[in-house]
DNA sequence: AATAATTAGTTACCTAGGTAACTATAATGG
DNA sequence: CCATTATAGTTACCTAGGTAACTAATTATT
């Protein structure tokens, strides 16, 4: 029976948690999952769309979907690579200049939201888990 | 930064589960969801949508949904409430005849998925973090 | 009793993420 | 060198879950 439980609570905080970074970064037009994107190409510079989507453990579609909407916005540029059939992701000056605004949301957040205590611990046990299901 | 971390590999942690349930119950052509709402009726009897979206945490609408479909494939019949607005909703006996093969499917595979040791450990981790989320 | 406020469920529309099938380019093998 | 195979990205379509706006039934208020 345990089992069900920690799965479902498991499931039931990652919804949670999403939810909450959603309405957190309602004011800046940005939803969670371009709020990711952001955060890597920032402090990995340019990637291309594999890279991106391998690194967020994310499939391709999705990943096209959210950059799409990032170049819409003026938050993102694609770049052509050597090899055409790549492009590589870079923020746009625009990302740039409001980074720090965003990053303080999320990191105030992220205090409001996390556990106090416990934190490392829980971080090594979902890390080991996740390891597992390889 | 362990913040961010602590949070992305969650919500890994959570969709690479869900991925895995889906596959696992692909035979049965049902869906995790539906897995989720099965289960409940099976442990607690008839319940309304409100009072089964509330018990598993997920907003009217998508409840709405993933029973409409379940009505369609015969695993669940909406009967009328004494208050007219309301829907209760309970298995047929087709779903009671399956449940145990899929209840079996569902055990095999956490046994496999979840960690073997810390289980305890981290749902009583989990559960804290989501109560301090109110 | 009649009107106002609340509640259960639905519909429409949005993001997130998955698979399958496709296109275009690159790499490989005969 | 050409044909085959592999790869990056896109498109179409699916489930999951969220909010807003709606309908119909119930409860509260006046």
């Amino acid at each position: 029976m345990i089992n069900h439980e920690l799965i479902h609570t498991l499931h039931q905080l990652s919804r949670r948690l999403t939810n909450k970074l959603n309405e957190a970064l309602k004011p800046t037009g940005l939803y969670g999952s371009q709020w990711a994107v952001i955060f890597v190409l920032k402090n990995k510079g340019s990637l291309t769309q594999k890279e991106l989507s391998e690194y967020l453990a994310v499939e391709a579609p999705p990943m096209t979907r959210t950059i799409q909407r990032m170049v819409k916005q003026g938050y993102v540029k694609q770049i052509p690579g050597q090899d055409k059939r790549e492009k590589r992701v870079e923020l746009t000056d625009e990302a740039h200049a409001k980074y720090p605004e965003w990053e303080k949301i999320v990191i105030e957040l992220n205090k409001s939201l996390l556990p106090k205590s416990h934190k490392e611990e829980l971080y090594q046990l979902q890390k080991s888990w996740l390891e597992q299901l390889y």
